[in-house]
DNA sequence: CTATGGATTCGCT
DNA sequence: GCGAATCCATAGA
């Protein structure tokens, strides 16, 4: 079982609603992706791909497929699958797993039994996905491995995406509608707390 | 070279 | 509800 050939050279947002209901496995570990969020490139100001190639973003130019890991905060990992057009950037941020297989080995690496994936922090905890990721084929057996789910019975949504102050009105958020391992958002409060 | 702040999470109050 | 943790890419000098 594998994605078709050009899975992931098409508009991100669209990659991304697809790659709901998608397995990722490393670690010993087998997840089903349950959120995500689209960032495209020269046109998307809240990506990281938006000012054009630096040494941390390029890898959303590069080839499609691949992890682009970075760190947030200083403190937490985010894995994204880049996805884009030729020519053109953009990746998918994997924002929440339901956990399937290696459950023990998530909450060994995550130190407690429950909210194993639900977060992009916590999901690379969770799953073992290091810096020392990025730029790694997220196709190829045998390390971090994305492979095609069957299609959701629940039904995928949209909305926008969350922990950006940019380009708030685009819905390229997806998750499936009313599963339990959605990360939760309690920005609302968090937000109008700071400025 | 230094300063800044972020696609967040957790623990304490 | 609130603040600390923690470090790298980026911008600016």
């Amino acid at each position: 079982m594998s994605f078709p050939a050009d899975f992931f050279e098409r508009d991100t947002e669209v990659v991304a609603r697809e790659l709901v209901g998608c397995h990722l496995c490393h670690g010993g570990s087998r997840g089903r992706i349950v959120e995500v969020e689209a960032y495209r490139g020269h046109d998307d100001p809240a990506s990281h791909a938006f000012r054009g190639p630096t040494p941390r973003s390029q890898i959303m130019f590069g080839q499609p497929a691949r992890a682009y890991v970075y760190l947030s905060y200083g403190v937490h990992r985010c894995l994204n699958v880049v996805a884009h057009r030729p020519g053109l950037a953009g990746a998918v941020l994997l924002r929440a797993l339901e956990p399937i297989e290696g459950i023990e080995e998530m909450r060994r690496r995550r130190g407690r039994v429950d909210q194993l994936a639900s977060g992009p922090g916590r999901l690379c905890q969770a799953m073992g996905v290091e810096l020392s990721h990025d730029g790694t084929d997220l196709l190829e057996a045998g390390g971090l491995v994305l492979y095609p789910g069957p299609t959701p019975a629940e039904r995928v949504v949209a909305g926008p995406r969350i922990g950006i102050s940019v380009a708030t009105e685009r819905e390229y958020r997806f998750w499936l509608e009313g599963n339990p391992h959605v990360s939760k958002w309690r920005g609302a409060s968090r937000r109008r707390a700071k400025k």
